[in-house]
DNA sequence: TCTGGGGTCCTAGGACCC
DNA sequence: TCTGGGGTCCTAGGACCC
């Protein structure tokens, strides 16, 4: 075992944000919940205290709006920007420190890399001390796991988070892989979803350790190759590679609104601030878009009502970061799904075909309209930086 | 009354080509 | 009319993740 895989998880990520950002909420149960404009929300992270008021992940805000008041929780609104700027603060950290190699950033609160030891003592050693500047610089508790694959570090995490007597950190090294797998559900494996677990079961299988025992040929032609995958590196075979991206794939937003929206001028407004956040943030890392996606459904809980829920996303003529271009075809797209006679509950934009933004222009005509439409972003985004997101914002 | 939001990757099937 | 095989690219939708 010359490289060994780490994985590194966020201890509930928003709620240790919010307790990072504001000291005094320390020690005391803090839940973190969407917002919509009637605060009916569901909890999306809580603090271990407010875990032991009997408060859970995913829970709607309505059902539990008793246990928060009497309990004195302080409800925070989910700020999806401040967790994104401290994971990327993580991101640097470990990378300037060195130790670990192949940093990479799995979601906004897990990482991955490796360490070129095998020697127990010395990966748990060296894995502490990236723990402890990791919590000592940003105040975010991590747990991290360490085995022969990403699969198996993941596991390890998840005892790390289980036992406190392994205080955030679980070595997982190779004697003690077959023990770790039994007591680990299928359904609890990374990569195994619902659908596989489904599968699985048909076949008898029901920790990991069956899965890892099966015949690699039946696993082979029995599933697919992800899934395969997932069975060589439970058995100690690294099969997965993580690739790290300097530019995201896609940048999306979209809202459940509180109050169902009927006509299609009540659905511009919001649109228009999904174009213009997933530009802003688009510009800020320096990329352009070529494909615009805009969904919008009615209520799916509502079954009283009528259903109907599309998409569609149109290819624009080149890359572009330009807040009024995207919403033009944003609102083109929303004309075109649009269907009078439904409540819409929910709508969102995403922005796919992310490119680097070389300053590449089409041709010479449109060269100096480019380069005012550039200053006219660069300035609006100074401004909505300095004096908070949608000061100022584009009307046409 | 009220039930999230933001991502990645794989695969099957169609269109088109030789 | 019917008949092939191999290859690529694209897209929609599924599966999975936190």
């Amino acid at each position: 075992m010359d490289t060994t895989y780490l994985h590194i998880d966020c201890n509930t990520f928003f709620a240790s944000c919010e307790v990072a950002t504001n000291p005094g909420l320390a020690g005391k149960p803090v839940v973190v919940a969407n917002d919509n404009e009637v605060g009916g929300g569901i909890i999306l992270a809580l603090t271990k205290e407010a875990k032991a008021l009997g408060l859970q992940r995913g829970q709607p805000l309505f059902q539990v709006r008793r246990i928060i008041e009497n309990n004195g929780v302080t409800l925070c609104k989910c700020d999806h920007n401040k967790y994104r700027r401290i994971s990327a603060q993580i991101m640097n950290l470990v990378k300037e420190q060195e130790v670990v190699l192949d940093f990479v950033q799995y979601s906004v609160d897990e990482f991955f890399g490796q360490l070129p030891l095998s020697d127990p003592d010395e990966i748990r050693h060296y894995t502490k001390m990236v723990k402890d500047h990791i919590t000592s610089n940003t105040g975010i508790p991590v747990s991290c796991g360490c085995s022969q694959s990403y699969t198996l570090a993941k596991t390890a995490t998840h005892f790390a988070k289980q036992y406190p007597a392994y205080h955030g950190i679980c070595v997982l090294p190779p004697d003690k892989r077959k023990r770790a797998l039994q007591l680990t559900k299928i359904n609890e494996v990374w990569g195994i979803g619902r659908q596989s677990v489904k599968q699985l079961m048909l076949q008898g299988v029901a920790t990991a350790a069956d899965f890892a025992g099966m015949e690699g040929q039946r696993v082979r032609s029995l599933f697919s190759t992800a899934l395969y995958n997932t069975y060589k590196e439970l058995n100690g075979i690294p099969s997965i590679t993580l690739r790290h991206r300097d530019l995201q794939q896609s940048i999306s937003q979209s809202h459940t609104f509180g109050v169902m929206l009927g006509t299609e001028q009540e659905l511009e407004a919001p649109i228009r601030g999904f174009v213009s956040h997933c530009a802003t943030r688009l510009r800020s890392q320096k990329g352009t878009c070529d494909i615009i996606t805009l969904f919008l459904s009615t209520n799916r809980h509502r079954q009283d009502l009528p259903q109907y829920s599309n998409s569609a996303f149109t290819r624009l003529p080149a890359g572009t970061n330009d807040t009024p271009l995207l919403t033009k075809a944003a609102l083109r797209l929303l004309h075109e799904i649009f269907r009078p006679g439904y409540l819409y509950k929910q709508a969102g934009v995403i922005l796919g075909g992310i490119e680097e933004d070389d300053g590449h222009q089409l041709d010479l005509f449109t060269a100096q309209h480019d380069e005012r439409r550039r200053k006219l972003m660069e300035i609006t985004d100074t401004i909505n930086k300095k004096y908070g997101t949608d000061s100022i914002g584009f009307i046409k």
